[in-house]
DNA sequence: GTTTTATTTAGGGAAATTCCCTATTTTCTA
DNA sequence: TAGAAAATAGGGAATTTCCCTAAATAAAAC
């Protein structure tokens, strides 16, 4: 029986690639194709894979939030984060958001094959450009307080991405299926939380926190 | 006839330090201090020095904005950029603006009178830390079109920093003593020749051309 | 040297959004 | 299981946006 796997990229170009790479691994099969997280999130729920390799910056709903909604839901369900950048921040949250390995787009195939294994036989896996070592050291660094994920809410988050993606409130209502009324009330809310009065600074915090790119 | 020097930077601390720093040097006279770029190019108005130096983050109106004006209207009052990063774009717009040197923010006292006296008998003057011939060849480098310099009016690259740092259209109008509707035209003309249509991508593309931090 | 184009200024006015209030249901958590 | 936090949403005044027009400079092109 071969590994089911489910593949998050907003790239079309490098989503193609990838599954015309893993059609050489007889044991290995894409069963889906996502280009961002709340797509990623729905196939899961009904493909249900062995394994999502899942790309951080995606519009819409971010790799971070994706992942903890599907270990969080699925926790037999592994992650895979896959991201153009070394950066701290991301590699701890992703692991923290419950993701069993974390690779650099800049790494071998072989290597992503070689992750996709050792993760399925329920180990952790680690793209040798980072480093194993760094890992350990990482995850028990204390959350910095303050930062987006200990302060705002599931749904907070969400939508501040959104927001810092330049939808309007009434998009956003409709994206989520609920009323302008309410998006307004959380986007208030976390304002407040944050100490923010502008959606200018808003989105300067959301691209602090990982959950955008400055990339207009 | 000593070095009259005008000092611009928000951070106070920084300032003060340089300020006793500079008086240890008899022929160096700080006659001025800034911590905003539009303050700056009062005082510089006021003062005529010889030379500013001059951070490049700084609210309200940044360090290049500032040098563009000051350059312009008194070309013969020389420019020194002083920043943290050693970002490419920093460095080459910096020069573009007309600055006549560029030193990190980590480099020692020094090499900062070094720089001064340098530019003071008409040379340019770039920061050991980065090195003296990459400058020669960045300038030359064609403009990348599309960029805020060149598409923006100076008018409307002042009114999208502001924007930026999340001041409100009525905050922006009292500061710059215009009419909200004057304020409210240019950010509509600004983001119909980005093809952008929100504070918050307005927002990402103002970090993207170094006029604002990401820091909320 | 004059036409043309870009910039800066700003008002009118309908439509949309924000801001602040309250309020209910649900979901954690101590 | 009581109490807090989160998610939902409506009311309504105040503010802002969006699109229109338009005039006075300033700059560039011809």
């Amino acid at each position: 029986m071969s590994i089911r796997i489910v593949l998050a990229d907003d790239h079309t170009i490098l989503r193609q690639s990838l599954v015309k790479s893993f059609k050489e691994e007889k044991d290995i099969e894409i069963v889906g194709e996502a280009k961002d997280g709340r797509h990623t999130a729905e196939l899961v729920k009904q493909l249900q894979p062995d394994l999502v390799i899942m790309d951080i910056q995606m519009p819409d709903l971010n790799g971070l939030e994706a992942t903890r909604r599907i270990v969080k839901e699925f926790p037999q369900i592994k992650v895979i984060g896959l991201s153009m950048h070394s950066n701290d921040k991301y590699i701890r949250e992703m692991f923290r958001a419950g993701a069993s390995g974390y690779m650099l787009k800049n790494c071998s195939f072989e290597e992503l094959v070689k992750a996709v294994r050792t993760i399925m036989k329920g180990k952790i896996f680690i793209g040798a450009s980072i480093g194993d070592l760094v890992i350990s050291k990482y995850i028990n660094i204390p959350e910095k307080e303050g930062s987006a994920f200990s302060v705002l809410s599931e749904r907070e988050r969400e939508i501040l991405q959104l927001l810092a993606e330049g939808r309007t409130t009434k998009i956003i209502a409709r994206l989520l299926h609920i009323s302008p009324k309410t998006v307004e009330g959380h986007r208030l809310k976390m304002m407040d939380k944050l100490n923010i009065d502008s959606i200018a600074n808003l989105t300067k915090y959301a691209i602090q926190e990982g959950m955008t790119t400055p990339e207009p």
